[in-house]
RNA sequence: GACCUCUUGGUCAAGCGGUUAAGACACCGCCCUUUCACGGCGGUAACACGGGUUCGAGUCCCGUAGAGGUCGCCA
């Protein structure tokens, strides 16, 4: 049978990690099995529809590289594939479900709804509707019908028995049908809900492996009921575990919960980007690379099964298999991400790395006054995340103010007192030099330091250290002093000396 | 609270009845070195707990605990 899998995200604006990777595994597995990839906007909410929202899906999808084979832009055999352009598919269906007793009207208000719960909830019980429409005669039905009293379609669930299905991770899944509720099917506004255009829909479409957040767990068995009324065969689940991330425990009133010691305790919980966790947008525009999130997030949640980590999403397409997926949440680490994006920053070539970097430089730096080529060559390896490239060449822009303290280091030999020395050597050393190069600059410090009885570090330690002011720089003493030019150089070192 | 699910180092994870319980990130140390980083070498660190089954259990079963999910005319 044609593996047919689909990505059925709901349009809020943004595609949250999670999503994101729900998205990947599913396009992997249609590709791996050379089968087909559909899309499917879920917007059956017609209260919370975002505008413009069902284009940041497509490109965040393709900005990600996951090609779908059908979808509302694309077209293909079972469209539409906006779900709100379906409204007329899903009632005949609802209606078939009343003929055979699965489904039935209800008109009950949202106040007496609204005050069972209450009272449910008073007595410490779960709420469960109670099936009061059920009961209503055939004509009461009609008549109410017929006076145009707003109604929904509530599925029958039965009362007692059991009610399972099979899932490719968590094996045989089975509850007792009493403790499952009878759910609406069709809104009062005529559109299907969640719980029954999934089912239709994927039916209708020809899914045959539907993939999709573990949050679905516990209503798949009312979903395999609907399967069987309708005489269909259910899909082959796969229910996929959250991305979780790790924070600080809050109280109800938003304030960080302590422990004993007064330490904030953390708690893991599921990633969202309400609570402020980054969506693979913010992921982007923060300087990480396509393909290190999609590297990180394939692997979180699921394993090769071997020592290999890189992949590439052609890679992937070929080894991805639904037996290497974790059945435990995972917590999003944002250091291993950024190990993987420091990674992948390191492969890109010079040229793409200098237009890569070149906006973050222009945030601190003027592009006519330094050698952007020179310094993404020397940054390149040392990047982790773009957006950390302001600050790190900030010193280039304005000297910061720094202690002499800074010229203290043991390994290198070099205290204070032995800068003054280096440091009034390094004047005019610096100042004869002609051709201001690195290597030039290098070529006659190197020679210059034996003569004036001191180790390299002696010498190039407190240089660095009085042209930049910072213990630590993306380059040596020769590259900053190239960086800076002569001038720049000259009056950064006269400074320092004075100040020492 | 009820129901469902999960539980290997700080994190991601391998393991699918017999292993000195992999590997990666992070952390620590040493080496290299004109800083930091890179690189090389090494190190700390885990089967939640209690019962079974078995010659033998991280692997199977049952409890307990902890965690997550669901309980909407949201998806």
């Amino acid at each position: 049978m044609e593996v047919r899998t689909r990505f059925a995200p709901s349009p809020t604006g943004y595609m949250h990690l999670g999503n994101l990777r729900t998205a990947l595994y599913t396009y992997l597995y249609a590709r791996r099995k050379g089968g087909k990839f559909i899309l499917r906007i879920e917007d059956t909410d017609q209260e919370r529809e975002v505008p413009g929202a069902v284009e940041v899906i497509y490109k965040s999808m393709q900005t990600a590289g996951l090609s779908h084979d059908e979808g509302p832009d694309v077209g293909g055999p079972c469209g539409p594939y906006v779900q709100s352009q379906r409204r007329d598919t899903y009632m005949p269906y609802a209606k078939q479900l009343i003929e055979s007793g699965h489904a039935y009207y209800c008109f009950c208000t949202k106040e007496r709804l609204d005050e069972a719960r209450e009272a449910a909830e008073k007595r410490g019980e779960t709420f469960k509707y109670d099936k009061h429409c059920l009961h209503l005669s055939k004509e009461e039905i009609q008549r109410k019908l017929d006076a145009g009293v707003p109604f929904v379609i509530r599925q029958n669930i039965p009362t007692e028995g059991k009610a399972g299905f099979d899932d490719v991770i968590y094996g045989h899944v089975e509850v007792d049908c009493s403790t499952l509720d009878d759910n609406v099917l069709i809104k009062a506004d005529g559109l299907p809900t969640y719980n029954f255009a999934n089912v239709i829909d994927d039916h209708l479409m020809g899914i045959s492996h539907v993939m999709r957040g573990n949050e679905y767990l516990s209503s798949a068995p009312k979903y395999n009921l609907l399967y069987e009324a309708l005489g269909w065969t259910p899909p082959t689940y796969v229910h996929l575990t959250p991305v979780m991330v790790e924070a600080p425990a809050l109280n109800e009133d938003g304030t960080p919960v302590l422990d004993e010691a007064g330490n904030p305790v953390m708690s893991k919980r599921k990633m969202s980007k309400r609570k402020g966790d980054p969506s693979f947008e913010d992921l982007l525009s923060q300087g990480y690379l396509t393909e290190a999130v999609i590297n990180y997030l394939v692997l979180l949640g699921w394993s090769p099964r071997g020592e290999r980590e890189f992949f590439t999403l052609k890679e992937l397409e070929e080894v991805f298999d639904l037996e290497g997926l974790s059945k435990s949440p995972s917590v999003f680490d944002i250091q291993k991400m950024n190990w993987f994006n420091t990674e992948y920053i390191r492969k890109l070539s010079p040229e793409a790395y200098l237009a890569l970097a070149t906006p973050w430089l222009e945030k601190t730096l003027d592009p006519a006054k330094f050698d952007f080529k020179r310094l993404a060559e020397l940054l390149q390896g040392r990047t982790e995340v773009f957006n950390q490239l302001p600050d790190m060449v900030r010193f280039l822009a304005e000297q910061p103010d720094f202690s002499n303290d800074l010229y203290l280091n043991k390994k290198q030999k070099s205290t204070p007192e032995s800068a003054r020395a280096a440091l009034t050597a390094a004047l005019p050393l610096l100042e004869g030099i002609g051709e201001w190069t690195e290597q030039e600059l290098h070529d006659r410090v190197m020679d210059a330091i034996p003569n004036l009885g001191m180790k390299n570090g002696q010498f190039l330690w407190p240089l660095r250290i009085a042209i930049s002011g910072q213990s630590s720089t993306p380059g040596g003493a020769f590259e900053i002093a190239y960086l800076l030019g002569r001038e720049e150089t000259l009056r950064r070192l006269k400074r320092s000396l004075e100040r020492l």
